[in-house]
DNA sequence: CGCTTTTGACCGGCGC
DNA sequence: GCGCCGGTCAAAAGCG
């Protein structure tokens, strides 16, 4: 998996509340192809577990680039932007009269998530960002061949989403879209980083 | 047995 | 109002 370049897709950061409100083309999602500074100078094959999960991390200090990043690139996804959806907001399906039991639940207001894409060359649709996912819907998009999957981190408390599709285009080309910040640390970046921590207690003992 | 994936139904927004 | 579309739900199936 390489990092793409140069492909004539917007520049990131982009800026969701100053793109026209004209359609989108058939792609409709807005792609990042110049990733966080981190992301940039290594393939995310490269990376590590635990370096990619650090940068998902909502750590206060440690990846302020990414964190600002994120911001700036959401408040309103691209589709809420365009279509003044409420992701959030949204009752969600069911069978039966569900509209009432949602209620109920009391699920979701509107919150402007931070919400960010990249693309990855990958013959793996799910890249493993150290964070644990359940996937709970897949769609067929309009003008692409490949469904678009929809996926939920395990978490209990944790509601970070993330989209991961295929570009039509170019099959080998994955663009994975993060929803959310999570708001607990990576399990996996945690056990790596475990003896490592127990060492530093011991030392710091004496 | 518990967790994850699959999959068809459902919902709300939008354009016509 | 209707149909299309993207996003979500939840029952059933699959899996370790």
């Amino acid at each position: 998996m390489e990092h793409i370049q140069g492909e004539s897709l917007p520049s990131f950061p982009y800026f969701p509340d100053s793109i026209s409100p004209s359609p989108l083309p058939s792609e409709s999602l807005q792609i990042s192809n110049q990733l966080p500074l981190q992301l940039q100078q290594e393939s995310l094959r490269g990376l590590g577990t635990a370096d990619l999960a650090a940068l998902l991390l909502p750590t206060p200090n440690g990846h302020r680039e990414v964190q600002e990043m994120m911001q700036v690139a959401g408040g309103s996804s691209l589709i809420k932007a365009r279509r003044g959806d409420q992701g959030e907001q949204r009752h969600g399906g069911g069978k039966e009269n569900v509209k009432g039991k949602a209620a109920a639940v009391g699920r979701t207001k509107k919150v402007n998530r931070p919400r960010f894409a990249f693309q990855t060359r990958s013959a793996d649709d799910i890249l493993d960002d150290g964070y644990r996912w359940r996937k709970y819907g897949q769609k067929a998009v309009k003008n692409s061949v490949h469904p678009r999957s929809y996926y939920r981190c395990t978490h209990h408390t944790c509601n970070v989403k993330k989209q991961v599709q295929r570009l039509s285009k170019d099959t080998s080309i994955v663009v994975t879209t993060y929803e959310g910040v999570h708001n607990h640390p990576c399990e996996k970046l945690m056990e790596a980083l475990s003896p490592l921590l127990k060492q530093i207690q011991f030392f710091t003992q004496f």
